[in-house]
DNA sequence: GCCAACGTTGGC
DNA sequence: GCCAACGTTGGC
């Protein structure tokens, strides 16, 4: 039995937001369309069924963490980049030599109180996060100290 | 293998 | 809308 690990995942709600996967049946989906080498490996070789998802609103006013998710299928091949059709086509990859993976999440609860990421700044033991330090990465790992500060913070009831 | 040009992300 | 940071592409 391996540790429980913690990520956090980026997307923008105007294209996808919480509310969205909540609305899924059984709250789940493939989080297909990553086409990032680094968040790549991370969801093929790193992440695995029942890690912890911070989920991040990016682009959003404010940029926030709105909810918690949990990893329910683990990295299998992004057939959505030889969909020609699909929004993030890439014709290297193909069914027999797949580039991009995918995993499959499932929302878990939305915060109370979003975590805007003005806060995650101000809040200490979290001034280390890969949120902070490298903003690009669209999906990322969480310690677990991290993710215990956030989501104490998100879920509970503030004045 | 270097690196300039270019495209994207995403906060502000 | 601006622009800094970063990743990717492609000429050489």
């Amino acid at each position: 039995m391996t540790e429980k690990r913690y990520w956090l995942m980026k997307s923008e709600p105007s294209a996808y937001s919480f509310s969205d996967l909540m609305n899924e049946d059984d709250s789940t989906a493939e989080w297909d369309g990553v086409r990032n080498y680094q968040a790549r490996n991370t969801m093929r070789d790193d992440m695995k069924v029942g890690d912890g998802v911070l989920f991040y609103h990016s682009n959003a006013k404010p940029p926030a963490v709105v909810g918690t998710a949990v990893i329910v299928r683990e990295g299998y091949p992004d057939d959505t980049a030889w969909d020609p059709n699909s929004e993030h086509p890439d014709p290297k990859s193909t069914p027999d030599n797949p580039i991009w993976y995918m995993v499959d999440i499932k929302a878990i609860a939305p915060f109370d109180h979003p975590i805007p990421l003005r806060e995650i700044k101000a809040t200490p033991g979290l001034e280390n996060m890969a949120l902070v330090k490298n903003s690009r990465l669209s999906v990322q790992p969480v310690t677990s100290h991290e993710w215990d500060i956030v989501t104490k913070l998100g879920m509970s009831a503030r004045e």
